[in-house]
DNA sequence: AATGAATGAGTATTCATTCAT
DNA sequence: TATGAATGAATACTCATTCAT
């Protein structure tokens, strides 16, 4: 940090074939750190310990970094969110699963959710962007299809997003029970 | 041209006693146009016209400018909320006056969204400024409960803010009937 | 788009016998239109539609390129006005047919008269350049030769070139009668 | 040159009025050795012995630190020859003095042929600069036209242009004698 | 109270060149 | 022979902040 930008203890051109890919990851993790506004060349390749070159190599701006970095982040959020919609076994309360998934993730990691609100912010400004949260609704909603109707989906979708966002902005501690009731309110039992 | 970053065509020493109040709100122009990663005083100062000194001047840092910004916009935008739920009639369907006012504000300016997602993403990483998002959904939450019992104004609080994000991270347009929808699906009629 | 500095829409390792010819030539056009400041292999890479590790391949360091490509000049250029010299039919005024010869290249390409600039400004800073300048002047005046005396050919072209000089850094257009007073005043009827 | 940028031995802050004047002189030193090509913001800052940012302070661009650095040199070289021919006594071959002049000039430096050269090419490219070479051109004609007739004026200026050009880029030696000639033809004794 | 000048650190990006394949 | 990947150095420029006036 106070020294020049190289790393130590890395030789000469490390031969790396998914460097590309690696990238686009440290990002993500640069991202939850420092936000988009603090999200800089020298800091990923810093926490990629990949010389600065490297980085402007793979990618010729920032903007296609971020991009690549937020499209990944998309897509690997929708693949896990339809995993756990997969999951449930037929014959349980989806509701209450959809609940679980959400408190889990709530808990255990603010970065899903900080990424995600950088994604947003810069999408707002930036219609491009809106191609990868267009398509991350629709995947999400797609996953919620499998238990609900599409209306009840789509509405659902909402609440859940709502929700997170109110509990993740709070200075208070969450309350399980108060989710689990808005859902409740939301979807009625079958 | 000749000289450094000052904004030309302007004559020495204005007077003017509310500077202060004026560098706030235009800091939410810049936001909103180029993001808080784009936010410097150079931009504030020449979208205020004023030197750039005044900017420092009556802000020790950037920190405290965004901070000045973002407590003005949450307060403006929770007394403009509360101003039109304290203006539902008496008698009147209250979710479909919330409805109204959602759209309205969706429809003709993507600005205050746009400045909000900011808010939320530096929220997100910042405990500080949750300070201003905590009172901001206090605030709301208390104008919903004008007309709502506690509970269901704290989802129904959940479920518009996730209407109004996805919405405006959508490349579709809004379809006001299912807004109506999933708000009445929430709330049931008394 | 996704990757690094390489030209799109190429296929792999194109069979192309005169690829270094065409780099010096290519290399004209980039030096016109970007100035030697302005060179590099990456510019020219991309001028020439071919990949960076050519150009490299091909040359060993950016200043080979540039002399290469600054002796292609000179030799083309003295070539042509040899040409137009010989051209000349006996019992012609010379003096008209080497007016004629600069008003054409002075109209319909300022190209030349940039290159040559560029050329100039390096020669002047660096000695090994000067002798692709010598030489080309040699050639020209032995062109001139084969209509005028020595001393009138060394003469006439100084002329030549300051009047061509001075017409390209003029904002006015060229006066072409000008252009044949000064000739004839300095290369009296015979 | 190794190391850091900035030169040791300079206190804070210095406070200098005319800094940006000597810039600008400064910068034509920058050229005459490196040519606009090799002309940056470093090495002017350093040759100055200013930090770098005062240099970006004062001129936003690099195109404005040329353009005012190249308007200094016309101006400043117009200003000298107009000297030089006022001070041509009546009575006076002004053709002789004329010669003197350029051969004094040729002799004793090279710098003020290279900085004209590399104005040459950088106007050749762009027409802005083409104001400061034609004010230049119609300032060195006025001074001719001290002593010669308008249309004499005009060829004898594009006849020492062609000359100079000749003599700077030749790797022969100048002689004197053949340059005389030159104007000699051009000029005829009155 | 207000501001123009100044500066050191940092930013995105470009680049010449090297090298493994 | 040819080229994609890699990298260290440099480039133009921006910026937060400080300070003398």
């Amino acid at each position: 940090m106070t020294a020049g930008q190289q790393s130590a203890g890395r030789s000469h051109r490390r031969y790396e074939p998914d460097r590309r890919q690696r990238l686009t990851e440290v990002t993500l993790d640069v991202i939850a750190e420092h936000g988009v506004a603090g999200t800089t060349h020298r800091r990923v390749a810093a926490a990629a310990d990949v010389p600065l070159g490297s980085v402007t190599y793979h990618f010729a701006s920032l903007e296609h970094l971020l991009t690549a970095a937020f499209t990944h982040l998309a897509e690997t959020a929708a693949a896990t969110f339809d995993a756990q919609m997969t999951a449930i076994e037929p014959g349980a309360d989806a509701r209450t699963k959809v609940v679980e998934a959400m408190l889990a993730d709530l808990v255990d990691n603010q970065r899903s959710a900080v990424l995600a609100y950088e994604l947003y912010a810069a999408a707002a400004r930036n219609p491009q962007l809106r191609v990868i949260t267009q398509e991350w609704m629709d995947s999400t909603r797609r996953s919620l299809q499998r238990h609900f109707d599409p209306d009840t989906a789509e509405a659902l979708d909402a609440l859940i997003e709502g929700l997170i966002l109110h509990a993740t902005l709070s200075t208070r501690p969450v309350d399980p029970e108060k989710i689990r009731d808005s859902i409740r309110r939301l979807v009625p039992e079958k």
